[in-house]
DNA sequence: TATGAATGAGAGTTCATTCAT
DNA sequence: TATGAATGAACTCTCATTCAT
């Protein structure tokens, strides 16, 4: 389950959430993505997901709180689980050459930053505007990254596949690279071939990651 | 002259603005990059700028319009501008080698984006809630890369410095690294160092961007 | 039986109010004495009552009505009816000396307003901002002090033991040093020494309702 | 000047507030005499002031800070103010007999309630409701009473003319038979007169609060 | 009968914008 | 030109009341 959507989904369901409060939540992801949060207001969220206004307020107490409640997932518990559960399937297959690794990794990611593009549009003003939102995010995805990813970063550093570079100067460029690809989707809207796009990036990265011949 | 700050200065005196007007929009420049556009109250920017609220009025029309004098250099003028001057003096020296014409470039751009750290903050933002600001950016960076840079990278590919694939795909790898280092400074204000960051992004792409022995 | 909430009890029991009903009596009074009917909401009375905010409605058709429940026994039949009963077990005791009478009187009242302090602070605030319900509890009054208490007054003042004053100027004097000694417990909920206060108000109004030696 | 109302003007004139502003204070006094804070409602207080509702909060941050502009000048600053003025001209004549001074001291008190009719019907549910605010008034009245009283008492004491009892004790009784004339006044908008009044209570106070001939 | 989710009118408050000075 | 008091539409949020279960 790599679909923060999912997994949000799951999260409301493990709350005693009613058909409408979950409308609630659907309209606001949809309205703040689309428009920003503060060009949304709660009349709008009530006419989207077809309540009265004061349903909106019956679970959540602010509109604030509704923001709270789409991205908590993705600074708390949503990002890390899925990295573990996505790198959990990699550890079991150490055995895979660096580039194919690769190639599972980018179009993993990327697939992921595409179901969820309507959150990151939402995250990504919330932490321009908001440094403790930013500090809390950057700290989970560091802590993160650093835990779980240097092995086996340093396993295929260790079979000469991979570059000698610190895992968080690696994963900079291949969040990077992934996210560039993603910029037409989450910004336009533009559809995306993920699977040209994996080749693409993956190639790319390959080249740049692998160790030279002197080396 | 590569700051759009710099630019935006010289755009404004153009126009015969007072100093209070020039003060409302260097106030409005902060306010915007540092709480939002929509968190960011007319009275707050008087405030800063230390006139009047209706001064604010005097030569925007609407709050909107400030905005809108922030931004508009990007999408018309100053993107291109700045692109023409710098390809401009890289023209004159085709002669240097792909590596350090990439150095250059690379801390070139990476030197603007710092620069203009806030006006980025407010674009971004802008970029997500408005799709036609979107593709008029996109299609002006578009048109100017490929007019102006396609040349260069073709002088490149036929000297068998830089891979063969299309501008736009070489573009993206260079422009998503650049702005990678330029995240924490952008996002969180953090210092960078631009010589180390040039240094580390040059050395990484010009791995991923060289032909390989047998291309 | 001078206790107001008693009388307000046995009301309650006429009517075939359930338990639940009773508590959200007995909830609706102690908000409404605490933070005033206005900041008292239907949800604070159905969680003080331990009901669902429905239950609240099935006997009582709105808010207001609550408060007619809560305040009606006064306009309409409780202060009458504590009256006579008091006046009757008086008039029993005519031959008391004046003072002893009133200091009988005034323990018993001074006692009654102790008792029913919650239901005053509800009711000052209301006759304060509605002027009917004000004229109609003074009329009561009136006729009932008017009726009741003239002849007693009379019997005192043709045994020379109470100044030849209307009974109206009479209970004026009687009834606000009394309350007078309740402002501390019905404002601020202080304890009163129902007996001391009894005894120095007592002292006070015979010095002052007593004729003068020439009269 | 014993008019609260004047003292409150007087206070507004202090701070530069505009006529409109002026206008919100004066709405807002008569709309909360007349109906209780909680059920006069901002857009009432612009409709009587003929000025839009916005302004209503330009001078004051929250409905609330009316409340408190127009009781503060009575738990703060007026009526110790008022106290002071009359005691003042009380102490330059001491040599009045004690009915006198009770007589003039009564009719002040007399008419300054009924001059300020309209804040006392504000203040005495926000008495019941708040008791901090009860605290900080009692405090303030006691002290200022004990300071300035006591000794105007004791002179009345030391000539023979005052029962020698604590001076709140004395003052609760005059206290209390002043307001009873102005009940009807104040809650009901009935006229009083206050020659006639004042006569009564004097009368019944100076009964009272004769020594007996053997004390 | 009792529930509590749902309602929606209306409350207090904000703020971009206007305009008399 | 600059001011800032004034505006009023629109916002977020509350809460008495209803009604399907």
């Amino acid at each position: 389950m790599h679909n923060l959507q999912e997994l949000f989904d799951a999260n409301l369901a493990s709350q005693p959430l009613s058909d409408k409060q979950q409308a609630v939540l659907q309209a606001s992801l949809t309205l703040f993505a689309d428009q920003g949060f503060d060009r949304t207001t709660t009349k709008d969220i009530a006419q989207l997901a077809q309540v009265a206004e004061g349903t909106v307020y019956k679970q959540f107490k602010t509109k604030q709180d509704i923001l709270n409640a789409i991205l908590a997932p993705f600074a708390q518990d949503v990002i890390p689980q899925a990295a573990n559960e996505f790198l959990g399937s990699l550890r079991d297959q150490k055995s895979l050459p660096f580039a194919d690794f690769l190639r599972l990794a980018v179009k993993d990611r990327m697939t992921y930053a595409l179901d969820n593009r309507r959150q990151i549009r939402i995250l990504v003003p919330e932490l321009l505007h908001n440094a403790d939102l930013a500090k809390q995010l950057l700290a989970g995805v560091q802590e993160n990254l650093t835990n779980q990813l240097a092995p086996l970063f340093g396993h295929y550093q260790t079979t000469g596949e991979l570059v000698a570079w610190p895992a968080t100067r690696i994963m900079r460029y291949i969040f990077s690279i992934v996210i560039s690809y993603g910029v037409p989707a989450i910004m336009l809207g533009q559809p995306v071939d993920v699977d040209a796009a994996t080749n693409e990036a993956t190639e790319f990265l390959v080249r740049g990651l692998q160790p030279k011949k002197e080396e």
